[in-house]
Order: structure tokens, then C-alpha cells, then sequence
DNA sequence: AAAGATTGATTTTTCAATCTTC
DNA sequence: GAAGATTGAAAAATCAATCTTT
């Protein structure tokens, strides 16, 4: 079975039965698979604008704004309102937030390389140039959503 | 890039864009995306248990019940009892579900079409090795999961 | 007008617990 | 006890609308 149908179900069906395995060991250290990835993103980016957080993940800004205040609410990022835009804050991590990725990002790391180290480089070539066909793919029907139909140009 | 890393991050991206794309354009004719999976899916299989959906779809026990509770809501299914099992029920479409599913069928069919169908028949075929794969691994960590740590045993 | 963030209402999803029936 | 369905509480995601600042 290699037809677009089939495809679309065993890609979705499999990427929920991972979420849900990394979400479910993951709780059991501290942190959801959403909050780490939150949590690493903005380890690593430094003080981070929500905006920025809704590019890189593919988020709608309202996911942000409740991901950053469920992880405040638990004490583990602090928002600082930004000095050159008094738009924008920026988030940044606590004691707290530091030690929960750390305690959370090595579980992660694991199960990832647990699931994608089966497959081989070649594989892995092929995964990533797939991924990218796809998504470029959608771009187009993204951008083709933004136009109004045919019939009315 | 191809390490599991960024594997794993780009499978996750590009899963959650193409939901997005997908929920947008099929509420636009009346039922979302996961709406219109499991009208299809009900409409495929004739009176079906909740048990059953469940598997298919990989969800939990609640998201079925949830789903199921907002499509007769809508009246576009109905629960019946089962007649040879008295924990059971059936859940079948009534004809303003057949009318939805029509509807929104063919919006779906093309879009995965046009996602999907850029790959050449080649790279469909690893596409679904890939996942078999990666199904493979999940289900050995899912397994793991279930027992207990080394430590104790 | 556009960008950054937030809020309100809703959907989809999860876990854990419960209830009935097998 | 296990299977089928439901419920309670919550997280994670969506859209659409709003408010402030650029």
C-alpha cells in the first residue's frame, strides 16, 4: 500500500502514537513532550519572544500564549517585557525551568534516538528529503488558500 | 540534517501544518478534518463500536466518546444498542452525516492528493517502509514502557 | 495598516476513575 | 477479572476578535 490515502493515515496514526508515548514518559519526569520542547527552545534561544516561539514550531499564537502560562503558573519560565519594543516580551527560563529540561531532556533524547535510530542513513536521507517535498507541497496549498477561488479572479 | 534530532522535530512540524491545512479547509464545507475521518470511517464500516474507532485511530477510550458525543450533537450520528452484546453500542450515520461526509470527502481526497502525490512512486514506497519502521520501534518503547524498570526486576 | 501579545469560545486529545455487562 | 462505554479534570491545539505599540 503506497497510495496518498494510505499514506496520510499511517503518517498521522503513527505521529499521534508518538506524541503520546513521549507525552505519557515524559509527565512521569516533570515535564510534558510540549512543555520540554518549550523549555529547550527557549533554554537554548535565550529570552524569547512568543512570536518567534509560534514560527518555529508551527503554532497558532493562541498555543503560545497558553503553553507560556501554563509553564508560569507552574514557576518554570518568567516573561520580561521587552526593552527596544514595548510591544513585545521576552520569556525566559527560571531555576526551575532550567532543572526541569534537565531533567527531562535526556528521556527525550533517548526515545528520540530510540525511534529514529532503527532507521538507516540512507533512510534518514530519505526521510528528510520527504519531509521537505511534503511541506513544500503544503506551502503551495497554503498559499493557494490565501487566493480566492477561480472562479471569482 | 538528518539525524533523529531533526527528524523527529521535522516529522512533528510537518504533521501538525498539514492537520492545520486540512481542519481549515474541510470546516469550510461543514466537518473538520477529524470529523470527517471518522464519518468516512463509520460510513465505511456500518454500525460500529466505539471500542473499534478507538483501535483504528490509535486514540484513547475518551477522545472517541468526545468525537462521537459532538457528532450527535450535530446530528450526524446516532448510537444504537447492540443487540448481541449489552455493553456495546453502535454508532452509525444518519443522513445529514452521509450528507457531511459527501460533502467533505472529496475536499479531503484532493488535498492529500495534492500533498502527497508530488512524491514519486519511489519515494512513496520508502515513505511507507519508513513508518513501518518507525511503528516497529514505537511499539518495542510502548512494550518497554509496560514493564517494569531493570532495577527491579 | 501591520506586528506582538492576549482573551473568549471551541475542538481534539490525554489520563485516571467509574459503571455495567461479559 | 476483563471488556465496552462513559465521566471528570486537564492539556494542547484551533479560529476569530481585541488591545497596545510600531
Amino acid at each position: 500500500m503506497t497510495d496518498a490515502e494510505y499514506l496520510s493515515s499511517a503518517f498521522g496514526r503513527t505521529f499521534l502514537r508518538l506524541h503520546r508515548l513521549m507525552d505519557r514518559r515524559m509527565a512521569d519526569q516533570g515535564a510534558s513532550f510540549a512543555r520540554t520542547k518549550l523549555l529547550l527552545y527557549i533554554g537554548h534561544q535565550g529570552p524569547t519572544r512568543a512570536a518567534d516561539i509560534a514560527d518555529f514550531f508551527g503554532h497558532a499564537p493562541r498555543t503560545v500564549t497558553e503553553a507560556i502560562d501554563g509553564l508560569e503558573r507552574d514557576g518554570l519560565v518568567r516573561r520580561e517585557p521587552d526593552k527596544l519594543d514595548r510591544r513585545a516580551k521576552r520569556v525566559l527560563l527560571t531555576d526551575a525551568g532550567r532543572a526541569a529540561a534537565a531533567a527531562t531532556e535526556p528521556v527525550r533524547a533517548r526515545l528520540i534516538a530510540q525511534v529514529f535510530g532503527p532507521l538507516s542513513e540512507t533512510e534518514r536521507e530519505q526521510l528528510s528529503a520527504i519531509i521537505a517535498k511534503l511541506a513544500t507541497a503544503i506551502e503551495a496549498q497554503e498559499d493557494a488558500a490565501a487566493l480566492p477561488p477561480l472562479a471569482c479572479r
